[in-house]
DNA sequence: CATCGCTCTGTTTTCACATG
DNA sequence: CATGTGAAAACAGAGCGATG
């Protein structure tokens, strides 16, 4: 049995098909038909079970895998263990929410530091982003903390300040209007998942309040861009919009304090290794965030 | 999806020969 | 005689395309 056995194996237990497996991992499918029985005969029974539409695991395939999947791990552990400290190389898979203002800071600082490392950068929403870690389909993501899941570790990366966003100047609203009946705007907010939009939807629950209308968008720019247009109000961190707060397109409020503190944290799987180019990039996060508190009581 | 016959490639074994 | 070296032969297995 070979570590490419295991892959191939998890491959077609993933699709649920030697063809689409074969596909996917550039081999023809004869070839991946014979490793599959050749394990099978190694395993002394059949791990799958075969019908007309493809094969789906059995019980002792189910049970093989979980073995294999420890053996990958293994293996990755052992290729970053075998790391070169001073020259860090290799790929790291991380994910991001949209919102995390200081990201391109460290981005930057690590590209010019490791340029051998290269960096995959998804985007999306705090829970799918920690699906995503805890499946090991990412080194690690950025997204608004704190979480409570099991098997992962967070680093605290920035304290953010969340603000309501809305286009009308203060001058334009009545003077006395309470920023909770701005909550009767259309809402513009992430598809769910978010961070932000769970905090949002806690305070309109404690104010009773539930929202006329809700639109959802997939990036920072449209819901901002949405919200300068005057369709609604949003919630995002206070340093993403406070540039057009000075240009005067969009008039910030203060939220509750209750609601008002979120944090973006560095996660990723308490028990997986961590390989050079991980330690270095988590080095790279605290150093960025130390600047930033300097900066912050100049 | 499974099987067959084939090629290609890399590994292991074998053997002749050289060296101390 | 034990040990090392290099080339050739034998073997094993990965992968392919055709076919049932």
């Amino acid at each position: 049995m070979e570590i490419s056995d295991m892959q191939i194996f998890m491959e077609v237990a993933k699709q649920g098909s030697v063809s689409k497996a074969a596909e996917q991992l550039g081999y023809v499918q004869s070839n991946v038909t014979a490793r599959i029985r050749s394990l099978e005969k190694e395993m002394g029974r059949p791990l799958f079970q075969r019908h007309r539409r493809g094969m789906t695991l059995n019980p002792e395939g189910r049970k093989l895998l979980v073995y294999a999947e420890r053996m990958t791990m293994l293996m990755n552990e052992m290729h970053k263990a075998f790391q070169n400290p001073d020259d860090p190389a290799g790929m790291l898979k991380i994910g991001s929410v949209e919102t995390v203002v200081g990201l391109p800071d460290i981005l930057n600082l690590f590209y010019r530091r490791y340029a051998n490392v290269d960096i995959s950068l998804v985007t999306g929403v705090t829970e799918s982003l920690t699906e995503e870690v805890q499946q090991l389909k990412l080194d690690g993501a950025f997204v608004s903390g704190p979480v409570d899941v099991p098997n992962i570790e967070q680093h605290v990366v920035f304290e953010e300040e969340l603000v309501l966003v809305c286009s009308q100047s203060r001058e334009e609203l009545n003077a006395n209007t309470k920023i909770e009946q701005l909550l009767h705007l259309p809402l513009l907010v992430f598809r769910r998942g978010c961070g932000y939009r769970s905090k949002l939807e806690k305070w309109m629950q404690s104010e009773g309040v539930t929202p006329i209308k809700v639109m959802e968008f997939g990036t920072l720019e449209t819901i901002i861009g949405t919200v300068v247009a005057g369709l609604g109000i949003t919630l995002v961190p206070r340093a993403a919009v406070h540039k057009l707060e000075r240009e005067g397109l969009v008039t910030l409020f203060s939220i509750p304090e209750l609601f008002r503190q979120v944090s973006v944290v560095y996660i990723r799987r308490s028990d997986a290794y961590m390989g050079e180019v991980e330690r270095r990039f988590l080095e790279t996060i605290t150093e960025v965030r130390a600047k930033r508190l300097a900066a912050l009581y100049e």
